[in-house]
DNA sequence: TTTCGTGTACCATTACGGTAGTACACACTG
DNA sequence: CAGTGTGTACTACCGTAATGGTACACGAAA
C-alpha cells in the first residue's frame, strides 16, 4: 500500500489519508472484508500523529466505507466500493453546482459558462492524448 | 449604492465587499472615473471596521479595478469593466480546471464528469424557466 | 488472567485567517 | 497655514482548523 502525504499543498493531512484509502477501495486496491492498516502503523509509516489517522478513519466510518471490528481493527464494508463511487459523485455534484451558481451570480451567463467548460474539456482531452 | 453583508455564511467580509464593488462596476452601477465610497464611510455604513474595507479596496487596486487618487479617494479605472469580466473568467477557469482534475484523479472518467455537468445544466435551465 | 494491539475520547498546542485599533503620510479645501 | 478627509502600514486580538500527546475501554491471543 503506497501513500504519500504532502504537507505543503494546503490539503489537510487527514483529508489526504481519507482520500487515499477511499481511492484504494474504489479501485480495488483493498478488498472488502480486508483490514485497513491500524491507526498506529499507518501513523508510523507516514510519520504523522496517530490521532490524525484516527480522524480520517472516523470519517471513513461515518461514510460507511469501513466498520469497526472491536479488538481487531477497521474492515472494509461489503458496500464500500459502491459507496465510494456514489459519495464521490455526490461531492462532485455539490461542487459543480455551487461553482456554476456563483459564476452565474457574477456576470457570467449560462451560455458563457458552458463554453468555458467545453473549452476546458477540449484542453484536457488533447493533453491526455499526448 | 446598496450593500448587504452577511457574517454568517462563512464568506469573509472583505471578500463580500470586494465582490459587490466588482459586481457594481461590471454591471455599470459605478461608472469609470467615479469614486468609490471612502474607507471610513463604507465602514460606517456597513458597521464594520475600516481596515476590513481597506483590505477589500487593496485587492481592488491589485486587480486594477480602482486606482488611488491621492487625497481624494479611489476611482474606478478606465479599463475596470473589462478587467472585472476577464478576471471573473480567469478565476472560473482555474476553479473548473482543478475541480475536473480532482474528480478525474478519483475514479471518475472524463465522460462521466461531462455527463454530470450536463445534467446539472439541465437542472439549472429548467429551474430558470419557472 | 495477562499481555498486546485495537480504536477513541479528551485536552493542549500550534498555525492561520479574519478582524479591529491606532498612528501615520499625504493632498485637497478653506 | 490650518483643518479635514483620503488611503495605508503596523500591531494585536480572537476564533477556528489542524495536529499532537496522553489516557482510557475493549477484545483477541497466548
Amino acid at each position: 500500500m503506497f501513500f504519500d502525504i504532502n504537507t505543503q499543498n494546503g490539503v489537510p493531512v487527514y483529508e489526504q489519508v481519507f482520500r487515499q484509502i477511499a481511492f484504494a477501495v474504489a479501485s480495488g486496491g483493498i478488498e472488502q472484508g480486508e483490514l485497513v492498516p491500524s491507526v498506529r502503523n499507518m501513523a508510523r509509516e507516514l510519520a504523522i500523529n496517530p490521532n490524525t489517522v484516527a480522524r480520517a478513519y472516523r470519517q471513513l466510518q461515518d461514510d460507511g466505507i469501513v466498520e469497526n471490528i472491536r479488538g481487531s481493527g477497521l474492515a472494509v464494508t461489503r458496500t464500500a466500493r459502491t459507496k465510494c463511487k456514489t459519495l464521490r459523485v455526490k461531492v462532485f455534484k455539490k461542487q459543480i453546482s455551487s461553482l456554476i451558481e456563483d459564476a452565474n451570480n457574477s456576470q457570467l451567463s449560462l451560455t458563457e459558462i458552458e463554453e468555458l467548460i467545453d473549452s476546458e474539456f477540449a484542453r484536457l482531452k488533447k493533453a491526455k492524448k499526448t
